[in-house]
DNA sequence: GTCTATAACACGATAGAC
DNA sequence: GTCTATCGTGTTATAGAC
């Protein structure tokens, strides 16, 4: 609850955002652990403070309200497999010069650092579980904390794909996108201890801990896709 | 908030589940209202009975609980969207007995009725915010609500794909059946009013609200991703 | 069956002492 | 920078009148 409750949060007076505190660092770690394990709109900042080990008013002062916290959690999970897919795709196009790279380079570029983002002790993978539960709520602020931090990267691969599937209308690569990067986070959450739905569909037959097998399936089913057809 | 809040409900003690009662109905309809445009954990309620005109203490008496509520909206809103996909599988069945239906059938029989779901006027699927919403939450009654639900026909389908598609292990055919799902889902969410990051990506060129696009774009997709090489 | 009123509790934010 | 205490507001669920 409560992200969109009305806030009473008038100016923040303080210093925000200077990175270097150590409370800071030990809130935004206590942050994702709880917006992923209980929830964006569960977890409280009472909650939080208490497995950081902080006092309570110690978020209102180091980020100024809760939704100020999230987005940096968000930003601290999201923004290094971003920034190691335009790193891959870079790369490619170098490799590649002067043509364009072609579209297995390019699902890789998109689809690896996905599966490869961090994972917890217990196989969740955190980025995962807190991009899923931006896309389902029905906020504008969820909205725009996304396409903060994904709007960039999508342009970019869009771009890409366009030119690897010249055949392609700009539409087309785009719903493609979309149904790959649905098909890709869709498995995650089900690879995820949590959910455990694949494991649970195939009887266990899905490795889904498997690192190596889920990009083989993934990528296998996401250039098949793009690879489709045109109108 | 407050699906997980530590309830404090003991027994329901009056008839519950009577479905005739026109409280219970006008209760129903409006809890889908409110679950879907403010969220499932945000929605009280206090603001289910006043949309529906209703008094505060009708939920607990016609329900038994929030919990109990939101099944009863979950099992309304996509019951008959899987009535809809098994009958489709069963006619496909028959029309091509005694062999297995064939692929582009199957995925039809599994793509049409989720895309032509009843929409609200601005455009709104319910029950694709209502499945995206459960997926994410992190609760294992959520798990427990979507397998209630969507367990008997994901079965369903699989044994039709994996006869339709001997080449390939069950275990690849379940990866590709989530694969499908989370494809199509993620589109739908994207092409939601509230969302509108289909449309903004594309800057336009999406034509998120002509169905019969949308079905074309989403079975090529899908289609081909199933026919992709096998290991 | 439907209401009012309330119990019992949780929340985010902040004032103000240290 | 960090604390305690508190304000104002929200929640589910239920007791008891009608």
């Amino acid at each position: 609850m409560t992200v969109l409750r009305r806030s009473t949060h008038r100016a923040p007076s303080r210093q925000l955002e200077a990175a270097g505190s150590i409370t800071r660092a030990r809130i935004l770690a206590a942050a994702t652990e709880v917006f992923v394990r209980r929830g964006i709109e569960a977890g409280t900042i009472r909650e939080i403070t208490k497995a950081a080990g902080v006092n309570v008013a110690a978020v209102n002062y180091h980020f100024g309200s809760r939704e100020a916290l999230l987005r940096a959690t968000l930003a601290e999970v999201a923004g290094p497999m971003n920034a190691a897919r335009l790193q891959a795709l870079d790369q490619e196009a170098r490799a590649h010069a002067p043509h364009a790279p072609p579209l297995p380079a390019i699902v890789d570029a998109l689809v690896r650092p996905l599966i490869e983002t961090p994972r917890w002790q217990d196989g969740t993978r955190p980025l995962i579980r807190l991009i899923q539960q931006l896309r389902a709520l029905p906020h504008q602020m969820a909205n725009q904390l996304m396409a903060e931090q994904f709007d960039a990267v999508a342009h970019r691969f869009i771009a890409a794909l366009h030119a690897a599937l010249p055949h392609l209308s700009r539409a087309e690569i785009v719903w493609r996108y979309e149904f790959a990067r649905g098909a890709v986070v869709h498995v995650l959450v089900d690879c995820d201890p949590e959910s455990g739905r694949l494991a649970a569909l195939s009887g266990g037959a899905c490795r889904t801990g498997d690192q190596d097998e889920l990009l083989c399936q993934a990528t296998r089913f996401v250039a098949a896709g793009f690879s489709a057809p045109g109108r």
